[in-house]
DNA sequence: TTTT
DNA sequence: TTTT
């Protein structure tokens, strides 16, 4: 079992880019603040990297932008990859199954289940489009 | 909300240390399995880093081991830290509240609420006690 | 385990009540739609029975109501009871740690884990508050 | 969101029954031990009421039994029915995801979204099958 | 009306 | 017996 549940606000618009087949991947940092206050007195938030795949993932490039609060579940993932230096790295990330739309702004879920069709790029108010090959993927 | 649930085993004993005013802290990794298989048939492993804090860290350390099966209530947490090169580094673990013990081994439940008397080291069959500094956790 | 999360909307203002020792106790009944639709075509929704106790229970009464939007994070009780009849029923509900407030309306974290003084009660812009004597608990 | 995660103890063997169009259902209570004991110090649980639907409902029937360990990942569901005086009756339970075996007894975890093949009765060393009606759904 |  |  790898359950996470997370609430909080977007840090810019999500990047909406596509693999060769044209499935889309939306990436976007999620700002979600603690529950209690650090010794200065303020309030912190985590900065947790979310990953959203297929329709959704084009949902959330239409529909929420910098600012919007949203309601994640997902798994938490550890991916490895070697940077340029042939170094290992480790990616740790949120792989959304779904994203709740919990503002005014959009409110509509996108939902990974969603049937998949139309997987074209289309305009995007908010999340910036980006075409990728699937052995260069840049996140 | 931050809420983190993971029911894996722990890749090694935990570490257990002790901050300057005798708080515990075990930290481990925990091996928890993807719900399928990858392009090659296999079924892979997200390991994730899991912090306890006070007498539930005792309490890892004393009742679980490598291999011990648990599940795990928690927050995901992302700190920054700055190595010996001053650079700046992201760790991303799990801080857990609870930790249930599934397995045989230790069938109880280390919860982080419990009252947080005697902080002593104590003997420890499994957890390796090492003593720290407040300025200088190694983790 | 036993762990539940809701995102949802009151269907009334919580009812607000107190222990003879003056400990808070909220209800309220949460609106949580389903995120597919019927045969019909309509989505539905569950009504989910909630009971925060407590400070957070006073901060229920106090900064949310009808139609406000909340996250709860809670676990699921089934209790018995004997009704007038002598017959023995059930009622299954969630036990809230913490009511997390998502509206404009009164944006703060109700948490089950603060401080628990000033237990009096007090005026009210929404909840209605009642006594009760703990062998007479109306819900 | 819905969501609901439970570990605990099925209380008897799993029910399987099947609907006209082939599709297996499978009901089990779930003995859910809670984390604190009450005044008495005895240590209660809570009873809940657990459906399964398709492959894994068969999964259920055929790996699991009385005492056996589960996790469960799911949605908490309130339907209503009539009984037979016509009154108007609530039901609450937890519409299962995916039941994950934590025992010895079988291993493996039944996925509401595994693929829903073969879904003809089979033997099962524990699930008690019986046939229903669409429109006498006995539970 | 209950599990370990 | 219900919310937006």
């Amino acid at each position: 079992m790898n359950k996470i549940i997370l609430i909080g606000r977007l840090t810019k618009d999500p990047e909406l880019r596509f693999t060769p087949s044209g499935k889309g991947v939306a990436t976007f940092t999620l700002a979600v603040n603690r529950p209690f206050a650090n010794q200065q007195g303020e309030r912190e938030a985590d900065f947790i990297q979310i990953v959203v795949w297929g329709k959704p993932a084009e949902n959330c490039a239409n529909f929420i932008g910098k600012g919007s609060q949203v309601a994640i579940d997902g798994r938490l993932q550890v991916r490895t990859y070697d940077n340029k230096e042939g170094q290992k790295r480790w990616v740790t990330e949120v792989v959304a199954n779904s994203v709740e739309f919990l503002d005014s702004r959009g409110k509509r879920e996108s939902n990974r289940d969603n049937n998949e069709n139309n997987n074209n790029q289309e305009d995007s108010s908010f999340g910036t489009v980006i075409d990728f090959s699937e052995d260069d993927i840049p996140f």
